[in-house]
DNA sequence: TTGATTACCATGAATTCCCATGCAAATAAT
DNA sequence: ATTATTTGCATGGGAATTCATGGTAATCAA
């Protein structure tokens, strides 16, 4: 696995729809693009998805070969393979960093997650995403806080790491 | 097992968030780096989490990639997966000691822990935590404070140790 | 040519790097 | 034992760099 990208933050959005990536996504960018070298901008593809999904999943150029390489082992014609092409290769944006770390995002998909003039981004593994802030509370946060609220007072969530692996 | 980090320090926080680590701690972390070598400076990873935490965890590279692959062990979607995916992956810090043995704690992570000009690191197995000293004297030692008293006086909490692994 | 996209330049704030100092514990020398 | 010498540690200051963000000019597409 190459490196992880870690931790969220809020950035700005302009009306050209250009975005600060976090400095320390763009580290993980070069490292994850093969063909990067020193003065070069990272490459890396932005999957959208279909009207179900409300968020934008970043990956590096190695990840989303990894991901290229699993649908290309499954059988041709399947019903499997041809809907993670459509995921995957048709709802996908192929992009690169520019010159000051920012990423430009059509206001298509700016529209498809309703961004205004601010955007979040959080790490999760080997990508990120990028989320309108409110969605992203609302959805999110509401959605755990509900699952919580069924758990016990002094419940710790860490034991599922202990469970992990076990079963 | 790696080593162990263990004991107690107060240290003070400059105004661009400067604390030194306590020595001891240091060795412990370039032995938990994997790419650490003499002259290097050792990386580790402060995860903060959300609201409920008022301290910050940090944990050695190989600590937290033991997590990660814990994580990565949990079926994608899970609900579980999600949460400690944005526990460890989104609300963490990533980051490095510096020449002097000193960690940077941008403001951000300041702020969450309400620290000032002083802070309190204590040993806690294979992470080690850092508090602002108020909070971890109210609610650290009042919490274990509380539960030693409704235990017999000559309670020893050593019976504890046998205890372990056998449930 | 008109709106949109891309390249280039600008700036203030935050962060990192590099160097310096004062102690205290540890070691060596008389 | 007492004093000198070294080494590691905690802390501080300023210069240099990076980062997030904004603006304008050049290029492109219809």
């Amino acid at each position: 696995m190459a490196r992880r990208f870690r931790g969220e933050s809020h950035h700005k959005v302009d009306n050209k729809g250009r975005v600060s990536i976090p400095a320390l996504f763009r580290h993980v960018l070069e490292q994850g693009d093969p063909n990067y070298t020193e003065g070069l901008n990272p490459e890396l593809v932005i999957v959208y998805g279909d009207h179900r999904r409300n968020y934008l999943e970043c990956y590096t150029i190695s990840a989303i070969e990894e991901v290229d390489a699993k649908i290309d082992a499954l059988p041709r014609g399947s019903m499997e393979r041809r809907m993670l092409q459509r995921l995957f290769h048709g709802q996908s944006f192929p992009t690169i960093v520019d010159d000051t770390g920012r990423l430009v995002l059509p206001a298509k998909l700016r529209r498809k997650i309703d961004l205004g003039a601010e955007a979040f981004f959080i790490a999760a593994g080997d990508t990120f995403q990028i989320w309108k802030p409110e969605t992203y509370d609302s959805e999110e946060l509401a959605k755990t806080e509900a699952w919580l609220d069924n758990l016990p007072e002094d419940f710790d969530p860490m034991i599922y790491l202990d469970q992990a692996g076990q079963d």
